[in-house]
RNA sequence: GGCGCCAUCGUCAAGCGGUUAAGACACCGCCCUUUCACGGCGGGUUCAUGGGUUCGAAUCCCAUUGGCGUCACCA
C-alpha cells in the first residue's frame, strides 16, 4: 500500500477577522502538513451570502502571510483542485446533492422555513417531506417552487468515528437532524460543501474546532453515502479567555484583543504571537524549549503533542514570548520596527532614536508600550518629593537638595560636543569619587531630577544624553527649585 | 433539557501503573546593578470528589460534581 500524501486545509469564512483560535487551527494544519512533507490548502467558505465581507479574502491572505503560513494551494496560490472559493463551485454541489436524492440518501423539501413544521423536534423541522410522493415532487419542481435538499438520516442505531485526540466518538442517530444540504438560494450549507470539497481536494486530515465533534457523524454518513474514504479527524479544543470572576469561557471580545490583527496592532511581534499560539494546546514533548521559529515548529510538530482540553489565553505569557523576541532582535531592525509606535517625537529625541530604541528593546513586551515608556522624556512629570526616597541607596529629598547644585555646576561646564553618555558617565564618576558619595545615591538623585519618574528605561546618564544639555539643565534646575521650595 | 467532549500549580503544561509529580509564565524572597529591565539563586499543600481494579493509581474503570460544546436554509 502506498503512503498517501498528507493534505490539510484551512477553510475560513470571509469575515475580515482572524480569531486567535482560527489562527491556531490554521497553524496546526499547516505544521502537520509540513512536518509530513504534505500540502496545506486554503479554501474560502463563502456560502453565506449575507455574511460576506468585501476584501475579506485579501485580508485572510495578508494575515496568513504575516503569520508566516504559506498555502501550497488556494485562491491566488494556484493548485489543481480549484476553484478554491466555494461560491465559484456552486454547480458542483447541486450535482452531488441530486445524486444523493437519486440514491435515496437525500430528498427535496418544499417547506417554508418560517411557516411549516416549526414545532418539529429537529430544529423546527419534522421530516414531513420525506414522505412526499414523486408526483407531488415533480409538480413542485415543474412550478419552479423553491426547495432545499435534506439529508436522510437513519432513524435508529448510532454512528461512530475515530478522532485522533478523542478516540472513538459515538452519537445516537436519533440525535441527527435531516440537515439541509442545499439551501433555497442554491448554495450548499457548510456541512455539505465541506464534505464535497474535502473529498474533491484530497484532504487526508481534517483539523477543526471541537464544536464539530457532535456534527461529524453527519459528515461520516455523507462520506458513506457517496462511498468515499473518510478522512482522519482531529478536533481541537477551544481557546478560552479568563473572565473577571475567575471563570473561563471561549475567548471573545470581552477578554480583550482576540484577533491576530488586534494583537499585531498592540505591538506584539507576529512571530511571537504565532510562537505563543502554537504552545497554547500543543507541546513538543521532547524538549522544554519554548521559543520556536516557524522552521523549528515544523520540525518538532506532531499530533501526540496536541492537548484535548481547552487552554486559557494568557496575555502575560504572550508578552514574555514577545519580549524574548525583542531581546534577540537586531537593534537596527528593532529601531525601525518600533519607530511608528513612538508617535511624534520632539527633535532632540528623534535625533537619538536609535539609542532610545536600544534602551527600549530589552524592556518592553509589545511596541504599544512605547509611548508611555518615553512620555517622561517628552514632558517633565510633575514634581514629587516622594520620588527621592529610596531605601537601598539611602536617598532622601534632603540629600538631593544638597547634591544637585554641584551636579548642575559640573554639567554646565560640559561642552555641547562632549554631551555623550560615555563622557557624562566619566565626569559624574569622577565627581562621585571626589565627593565620596555613593554612586547609587548620586545617580538616583540625578536620574530622578532629570526624569521626574521612579522607573525609567535607562540610567541617569542615558537620560541626560537623550534630553540634551539645555533640556537636562533646565529640568535639573526646576527640580532643585522645587526641592528648595519644600 | 437531550446528546457529546473535557478535568495535574493562578495560567500553559510534562507524566501514559512504582517519580522527591518536570519545565515555563506570573507571584514572593535574596544576590547583582547607575533606576527599571536583564541575569543568578531560592520559595509555594497542584493530581476536582467518591467508589472500585491492583501488592501499588495522577495514570485504568464507574459514578458524582464542575466546565465547555451542540441541537440554523451560520460557518
Amino acid at each position: 500500500m502506498t503512503q498517501q500524501k498528507v493534505r490539510t486545509r484551512f477553510a475560513p469564512s470571509p469575515t475580515g477577522y482572524m480569531h486567535i483560535g482560527n489562527l491556531r487551527t490554521a497553524l496546526y494544519a499547516y505544521l502537520f502538513a509540513k512536518a509530513n512533507g504534505g500540502d496545506f490548502i486554503l479554501r474560502i467558505e463563502d456560502t453565506d451570502r449575507t455574511r460576506y465581507v468585501a476584501d475579506a479574502v485579501d485580508f485572510i491572505e495578508r494575515t496568513l502571510k504575516l503569520a508566516g503560513i504559506t498555502p501550497d494551494e488556494g485562491p491566488g496560490y494556484g493548485g489543481d483542485c480549484g476553484p478554491y472559493v466555494q461560491s465559484e463551485r456552486m454547480d458542483l454541489y447541486k450535482k452531488y446533492a441530486e445524486e444523493l436524492v437519486k440514491t435515496g440518501h437525500a430528498y427535496y423539501c418544499f417547506c417554508d422555513p418560517k411557516e411549516d413544521h416549526t414545532t418539529g423536534e429537529f430544529g423546527g423541522y419534522d421530516r414531513t417531506c420525506r414522505n412526499l410522493s414523486q408526483d407531488v415532487i415533480d409538480e413542485h419542481l415543474k412550478n419552479g417552487d423553491p426547495y432545499v435538499i435534506r439529508q436522510k438520516m437513519p432513524l435508529d442505531g448510532e454512528t461512530s468515528y475515530q478522532d485522533v485526540l478523542h478516540g472513538t466518538v459515538t452519537i445516537p442517530n436519533s440525535e441527527l437532524e435531516d440537515q439541509v444540504l442545499l439551501k433555497r438560494d442554491g448554495m450548499p450549507t457548510y456541512n455539505f460543501a465541506n464534505v464535497i470539497d474535502d473529498h474533491l481536494m484530497g484532504i487526508t486530515h481534517i483539523m477543526r474546532g471541537a464544536e464539530f465533534i457532535t456534527s461529524t457523524p453527519k459528515y461520516i454518513l455523507l462520506y458513506q453515502s457517496f462511498g468515499w474514504d473518510v478522512p482522519v479527524f482531529i478536533h481541537l479544543a477551544p481557546v478560552m479567555g479568563k473572565n473577571e470572576d475567575g471563570s473561563v469561557s471561549k475567548l471573545s471580545k470581552r477578554h480583550g484583543a482576540t484577533s491576530f490583527d488586534d494583537l499585531v496592532k498592540m505591538g506584539y511581534l507576529p512571530e511571537a504571537i504565532v510562537n505563543y499560539v502554537a504552545l497554547l494546546g500543543w507541546n513538543p514533548k521532547t524538549t522544554n524549549q519554548e521559543i520556536f521559529s516557524m522552521q523549528e515548529l515544523t520540525s518538532h510538530f506532531s499530533l501526540e503533542g496536541l492537548s484535548k482540553s481547552p487552554a486559557v489565553f494568557d496575555y502575560q505569557k504572550l508578552g514574555w514570548v514577545s519580549g524574548e523576541y525583542f531581546k534577540a532582535m537586531e537593534p537596527a531592525k528593532f529601531a525601525e520596527m518600533a519607530k511608528p509606535f513612538a508617535g511624534d517625537l520632539p527633535d532632540y529625541l528623534a535625533a537619538h532614536w536609535d539609542s532610545l530604541a536600544e534602551l527600549l528593546r530589552t524592556r518592553i513586551e509589545r511596541l504599544g508600550q512605547i509611548p508611555q515608556e518615553i512620555g517622561f522624556l517628552c514632558e517633565q512629570p510633575a514634581f514629587d518629593a516622594e520620588l527621592y526616597v529610596n531605601k537601598r541607596n539611602k536617598v532622601t529629598p534632603e540629600k538631593a537638595k544638597d547634591l544637585l547644585p554641584a551636579v548642575i555646576e559640573l554639567l554646565e561646564a560640559v561642552p555641547e560636543s562632549e554631551w555623550t553618555n560615555d563622557s557624562l558617565y566619566a565626569k559624574l564618576e569622577a565627581h562621585i569619587e571626589a565627593t565620596g558619595v555613593k554612586k547609587g545615591l548620586m545617580m538616583w538623585v540625578v536620574r530622578i531630577a532629570a526624569a521626574g519618574q521612579k522607573v525609567t528605561p535607562g540610567g541617569a546618564t542615558e537620560i541626560l544624553t537623550l534630553l540634551g544639555k539645555e533640556n537636562s539643565l533646565a529640568r535639573l534646575k526646576k527640580s532643585l527649585d522645587a526641592l528648595n521650595a519644600m
